[in-house]
DNA sequence: CATTTTATTTGCATAATGCAAGTTATATTT
DNA sequence: AAATATAACTTGCATTATGCAAATAAAATG
């Protein structure tokens, strides 16, 4: 009937769409790209740029100039390493981490209304899914970068 | 301790990293932008402009140059509706299809591989539990405008 | 101390985006 | 059956995003 692919396919482009153009809060107007890196430097703390943009799979270049873009309006904040200062550490400020958890809860609370249309079983059951196939994926050595398994497994 | 949006972050994630640059297959440098038009392309039959963009969540000129780029390396073709003559009919040209199989195959195939770290049992109940959530989302009214479930569901 | 490597930034040229306005075809009024 | 409105798509244009190559600055290595 349905191959894996379709599955795959359909899911992960709902959750795109959920993420795109991701979100107004409190004024700032932000991308679901602008979003990712909030999240994920709340994630990795202390991370360097390198770190963060190797997890998100963006070139480096690239992410230097979003981050620059984050620090303007005042949501990141980039510091010198002091073991090693061509290093720069990144780290949420208030705003941005208010922000972060704001998001976190919205993206929480549509998870929620998903699945409140599935059983107490099949809630547990997807969720123990998606963390079998994250930890799957983590071993296969045709994907997909580092994307912080040291964080999750 | 993990929450659901860590676990669905991560997962989609680690399927557009896989996405991205999706694939160079017999001379064609495809983008995952691409792929995802020829994908959806071949899964609607006889689909209108407007249907495709609608369901991948672009907008209709961003997908109408998309569409003659694609056209003009003759993956896609293009005809009038006859039963309405403003309405542009889309199609997978023969090689396109071929392309569109062939990324399918490679999908499924990497796939494949991350379902072998897994058992048979939760293999199935992991694509099981992908088949509830895409169903889930779909009854969903927060989310993700149409996205082909007349198809799926 | 000279050379190489590493982390990050900037220059530049290219590609992607989307709004507003245009074109062509169908629907609806009058 | 004009005349007007609406719909499907395309094009102009200005903005933004992308990534390679080259630059800068700070270790690390010889």
């Amino acid at each position: 009937m349905h191959n894996k692919r379709e599955l795959f396919q359909i899911m992960t482009r709902r959750f795109g769409l959920l993420n795109k153009n991701c979100c107004t809060i409190d004024g700032h107007d932000l991308s679901a790209a602008q979003s990712h890196i909030l999240y994920e430097i709340d994630r990795q703390a202390e991370a360097s740029m390198q770190q963060i943009a190797e997890t998100l799979g963006t070139d480096i270049t690239t992410f230097s100039r979003q981050v620059q873009a984050l620090i303007k309006i005042e949501l990141v904040q980039k510091e010198p390493d002091p073991m090693d200062r061509r290093v720069s550490l990144l780290s949420l400020t208030m705003t941005g981490k208010s922000i972060a958890d704001t998001i976190d809860e919205q993206m929480n609370s549509y998870l929620d209304e998903v699945f409140s249309y599935l059983t107490e079983f099949e809630q547990e059951t997807i969720l123990r899914s998606i963390y079998l196939l994250n930890e799957a994926m983590a071993k296969s050595s045709r994907c997909c970068s580092p994307v912080g398994e040291k964080q999750l497994f």
